[in-house]
DNA sequence: ATGCATGAGGG
DNA sequence: CCTCATGCATA
């Protein structure tokens, strides 16, 4: 029965843009970033090259790994649970060297003395190239904060939507169903954000998770249900953004968008809970799967470097970068656009 | 739980 | 091309 695509996209987006928090985050969000800002930015202004030559040469040197030569493989692995996808293209080359090291990188000097890292690099850096006269305000080329938790949770394959079934005709709902933008510059701000400090989010989403999981509900369940609250504009949500509220690992506004849903949604399952469901049917064999590349362990920490210097590569450097490293020039820009993002996101984003 | 990807909307 | 919200695929 229906595509099980059938629920994809329900475009809340519209809504969010480019959110300038001007005036009425700065308080929040806004100020958690100028809290990381370094201040110099802009390294770059002809010294690029010889920058992206030591960031790389630095990464490089960090994972020195038992190999004298350089790896022989491409850099990344794509996979795909597709056998009838011919386009191995990305990665003809099957990387024996997988798991083995892709997995845990943790940029902390737990690799030796040598282990210098984009941190270090870009101290260095900065303080002999501030002088060169640049000064581009940059957004913060902070020292990674990677925040891991683990707790292993149920894992659970949704593409059912056996008691979800509807929705989907809000594709072509109003963009602002649940925005937290309403301003447009007027600044007549009242009605969005505000009851919203981190603090309170952060307490929501702890209260939430655990009342879901006494209602014994996992997180794609909510995800599917939310759909069934026939909320105007809200459709139903993947177990990766439920998991992200729980973790507020979602950008600020993401976070107070989806609070009311989430709430909501809480309310009524309390009231009439008990309600499982969990109906893996089957879906068609022949369905064109996303592929998602892998992006080895050293590449990732030469681009960690990169990103530190300048977190916006301009095309030229994307290109660049993409060479030297044996990406898909495509597969580096979205990982620095990834990257920024998660620069953005709430948690540790900063002090805690 | 998270990495890489897609797509809308805005320049 | 970017930012953002989201999701599939995966570890």
């Amino acid at each position: 029965m229906m595509t099980m695509n059938g629920k994809q996209h329900f475009s809340m987006h519209a809504a969010l843009h480019e959110p300038k928090y001007s005036g009425l985050h700065a308080g929040s969000e806004g100020m958690r970033r100028v809290c990381l800002s370094a201040p110099q930015g802009n390294l770059f202004g002809g010294f690029d090259e010889s920058l992206l030559a030591r960031a790389e040469a630095l990464a490089a040197a960090d994972g020195i790994v038992p190999h004298g030569k350089s790896h022989p493989f491409k850099a990344d692995v794509t996979y795909h649970t597709m056998s009838s996808v011919p386009c191995t293209s990305s990665s003809a080359t099957t990387v024996p060297v997988s798991h083995s090291i892709s997995s845990h990188h943790h940029h902390h000097h737990l690799l030796g003395p040598q282990s210098l890292e984009a941190a270090d690099l870009l101290d260095h850096l900065s303080s002999s190239l501030s002088v060169t006269g640049m000064g581009a305000p940059q957004e913060v080329p902070s020292a990674h904060h990677h925040h891991h938790h683990q707790q292993h949770q149920q894992h659970h394959h949704h593409h059912l939507q056996t008691m979800g079934q509807l929705h989907q005709a809000m594709a072509s709902m109003h963009p602002h169903a649940l925005s937290v933008h309403g301003n447009g510059g007027g600044m007549a701000c009242s009605v969005n954000d505000v009851e919203s400090d981190p603090r309170e989010l952060e307490a929501f989403a702890e209260r939430f998770k655990q009342r879901r999981i006494k209602l014994g509900v996992t997180q794609a369940d909510v995800g599917s249900a939310l759909a069934n609250l026939k909320i105007p504009g809200v459709g139903s949500l993947s177990q990766s953004t439920i998991c992200r509220f729980e973790s507020l690992t979602l950008s600020h506004n993401n976070m107070i968008a989806l609070k009311p849903v989430l709430q909501a949604w809480l309310e009524e399952a309390e009231a009439a809970y008990r309600e499982k469901n969990s109906k893996p049917d089957l879906f068609n064999g022949s369905e064109r799967k996303r592929k998602r590349t892998s992006i080895a362990a050293p590449e990732k920490r030469s681009l960690e470097a990169y990103f530190a210097i300048q977190p916006r590569p301009s095309s030229e450097k994307i290109a660049a970068i993409a060479e030297k490293l044996e990406l898909k020039k495509n597969v580096v820009r979205v990982w620095f656009c990834n990257q920024r993002q998660k620069q953005k996101r709430m948690k540790y984003s900063a002090v805690h």
